[in-house]
DNA sequence: TGTTAGCACTCACGAGTGCGGAGTGCTAGT
DNA sequence: ACTAGCACTCCGCACTCGTGAGTGCTAACA
């Protein structure tokens, strides 16, 4: 009973201070928000709360503000998630619904992401270690230089260019291609590197330079992790935030050109729980001390693949936002699943 | 004589204000730069320079400040290039030199140039509409879905994915790619089209919907503007400026996530020209209008083919940013004709 | 015991005021 | 043509001070 008052008072604080980006006072409290009780007891709440650490001032005789640990109990017991409007969905799954390629699903979705959510969003490209080989062509592009295209059963095109000491015999190279494709063709990329393990024997010594470096580079093709890539967009709603957002937004724009640092922070997003929200210092880049994250995976089929997200101050909107993060994951995951 | 001093006042007052961003008066300025005349005289200087529109004051008794027209004629008659240092070139070098493939260098040279110049840079992907056809392949991924995979003479790769109505059949897709690699293999992409005008003639009735698809996306590839590719990098320069930036640097940032205001502020640089400067109100785009744009063609070869550049606010050091993006596009040009 | 009313206290904030100084334009002198 | 001097403007800064929102505490109340 008094516990849920307390609860409800800080779910009210982080509310309003989220609303206006203002400490919130007692009094424009209770008349917000009906309490059924007088100032005088929210009062008495909130000193409790501050005791416990949801709650601080920034200055004597000024209204209270949520510390992380605040935020962090309104995500967990307080905010109920809220749902998209239907035009909203109807909107993302057309949006969606029009890419043509992977890059093009990478790069709407994060517009989309960015859009609805006002927030800076990033979007990870899913993982390929589950697929399969479809299809590997080997051309020479000159003497010294000849192409790899390799294309897997989902579609992707996965290309590396190689530079010969010596000059390349076509002869070879077909012989080489060829072989290729018959060991690797509908194997999965796991099985790869064994495959590769035994196959230069077949071929005489003359050619073991070019069939080496051939197999290092399918083996990088395969092994590389693709999922190491971040599309980032929206980085124009950090700006919004004048003076209100804590300190200057340089570090942060800085922090989110580098790409380890987008990985971190969606990377370490923990495994099955549907949305994942990390609060201020709880992120693990230090100049990102005063942003929140709100992350999901998503996947196509079963499988989870790769994880998406938005970055913002740590007084967003935190129901609005894992509401969006969520449903455009689903989404995501079915327009990878239909191509 | 008289002329001579004055264009000497404009560059020290523009130097000044670059450096430190306040208006600058009469008297610091005989005193930062040894004009060997008297404060008072400066101010006649000055009150010419006003009347022809090359400073304003921002309010009476205040120092002056560059109008775009001041810096207009600054980078056209006073700023010397600022050559870069010795090891800020081979810093370059061999930055740009471990890249392994295209976009590998667009994403490096965006980066460089955003280091050395401490700006926003631009990059645009070279056009390929000197291409040729190296090799197609075309790939069953499912019954009602293919893959055309383009490759041309330079290395670059091509995707497209296809979505057939029918189901395909092996054999029919077999076909057409045997012949359509005879007919466009080693021709240069601008003969595409009319090569493929006649192209379905030579098969029968039933094969028309899936060779006419196909036709349409390899003439869609082909014809693509793949030069509409831009790469943006150094954003939290921006932010770097605080209440110093004019305006706010929002609609900066929102412009700049778009593609097209990109390829307007690089595209429109002027023919041959070694380095374009477009400055203030001077440049297209509305939301930028306190922001200058210094770029550069570059090219691989004796063509030139794309363009890249930095963008900043308008008080920024011309000389320095003239001087790097024009060495970082020479070096570029360099690396692709090494690839 | 939990709630409320009252009260004294704190302190950020905005408006008003005054002043110094940087900068200007003008005029008369060199 | 340049300079020195002077009166003038007006921004920016510091200072003050009243106001009001907000607090904690205490005592009364259900």
């Amino acid at each position: 009973m008094l516990e849920d008052r307390r609860l409800a008072v800080l779910r009210a604080i982080v509310e309003d201070y989220v609303a206006t980006h203002e400490p919130v006072g007692s009094k424009a409290l209770v008349e917000r928000h009906n309490l059924g009780v007088s100032p005088a007891t929210i009062r008495n709440d909130m000193a409790a709360l501050e005791d416990e650490g949801y709650i601080a001032q920034p200055h004597t005789s000024a209204g209270r503000v949520p510390t992380d640990l605040g935020y962090r109990l309104f995500v967990d017991r307080l905010s109920g998630v809220k749902p998209l409007s239907s035009p909203e969905r109807r909107a993302i799954q057309e949006f969606l619904d029009s890419s043509v390629d992977l890059d093009d699903v990478m790069v709407r979705t994060v517009r989309l992401l960015a859009q609805i959510t006002r927030q800076v969003a990033l979007v990870q490209y899913p993982t390929l270690s589950r697929s399969s080989v479809r299809h590997i062509e080997l051309i020479a592009l000159s003497t010294t230089r000849l192409i790899m295209v390799l294309i897997t059963d989902s579609g992707r095109v996965e290309q590396r260019t190689i530079e010969c000491a010596a000059p390349i015999s076509e002869i070879a190279l077909g012989d080489i291609r060829a072989r290729l494709l018959v060991a690797v063709s509908a194997q999965p990329f796991s099985s790869i590197p064994e495959i590769l393990s035994t196959f230069s024997g077949q071929f005489p010594a003359e050619m073991q330079p070019l069939v080496t470096i051939i197999q290092a580079t399918l083996l990088d093709a395969v092994t590389e992790r693709i999922d190491e890539r971040v599309v980032l967009g929206g980085t124009a709603h950090l700006a919004r935030y004048g003076d209100a957002f804590p300190l200057s937004i340089q570090p942060v724009l800085e922090a989110l050109e580098e790409q380890v640092v987008l990985l971190r922070l969606l990377g370490e997003s923990s495994s099955n729980a549907s949305v994942t929200v990390r609060i201020g210092h709880e992120n693990p880049v230090e100049a990102m001390e005063s942003t929140s994250v709100v992350t999901a995976r998503y996947g196509s089929g079963d499988s989870t693949v790769a994880s998406l997200g938005v970055v913002g101050p740590t007084h967003m909107d935190y129901a609005g936002n894992i509401a969006a993060v969520q449903a455009v994951a689903q989404y995501v995951g079915r327009i990878l699943d239909e191509q």
